[in-house]
DNA sequence: ATATTAATGTTATATTATTACACAATGTTA
DNA sequence: TAACATTGTGTAATAATATAACATTAATAT
């Protein structure tokens, strides 16, 4: 028992759309998942939105808010896509998951002064990676 | 010198949509916001795109970007924009500007193992509030 | 004054996402 | 296994969010 979170099954459509993500590069964004799953039967965006809703909500991907597009998880600690923190090259557009124990730890922990419970968090950071940056 | 940011005069339109957004109590998407400044001349929705982005540029606003909606900034400490943290009740989607010195100064310092260069973060806790979670 | 930059107004269009409805597959559970 | 509930599918239509392109005007700088 590895594995941080239940397998789950995917069905048809949620396998072509997560192993079409999962082997990008980048993140995807739904219609040019929608595009690129055309030749497999997936015709509406709503096929294509449903799978996407579905992998998120079982971790298998995340959304990237700023971007409004998807990318695989990597990183078994986040635990279900309750905790998930990114890096974004603001100059090629490349995002990578940070997994970082003490990041997790110190906003899974965190309490605001209004003493509201949290029970998710996403983190966005933007900046230019060392490709990009000149030096 | 109190202030932490540059004064900027905002143009009429500009000035029209921050009023608008600062006495909003919730976020306010764009099309709303169209919807309410119609009365005042503003008829386009990049009239509206245009004044929302420069007042997220100069920090006046911010972006909630999981709801795609606007609030206006009331943390002087959020260095104009570049430093963003909000608790996010799904509830009844009252969204709070977070301003802790402790969690700034962390995620301002945080260096992922990449040797990624930062220049600006946005975190979204979500959770339910103090009225929407039960006793 | 004139060059430059920033903002405006307008039309059209692109991109992202959801509603509504009918039906099929799968999973309980009695 | 029959009945029921739950989840997923397929399709069409439409809503919601955001940008491109172009002409013009206002503000700022030299």
């Amino acid at each position: 028992m590895s594995k941080m979170h239940k397998e789950h099954t995917l069905t048809k459509n949620q396998q072509i759309i997560f192993d079409l993500i999962d082997k990008s590069p980048e993140p995807m964004k739904a219609y040019s998942i929608l595009f690129s799953v055309q030749k497999k039967g997936i015709n509406a965006p709503l096929q294509v939105y449903r799978a996407l809703d579905k992998l998120v909500e079982i971790g298998k991907i995340h959304k990237i808010e700023s971007r409004n597009a998807f990318i695989a998880c990597h990183n078994s600690s986040c635990q279900v896509a309750k905790a998930t923190a990114f890096s974004i090259c603001e100059i090629c557009e490349k995002v990578t998951e940070i997994s970082s124990t003490g990041l997790s730890k110190y906003l899974t922990n965190f309490k605001d002064k209004d003493g509201m419970k949290y029970s998710k968090y996403n983190l966005e950071f933007f900046g230019s990676c060392k490709k990009c940056t000149p030096k």
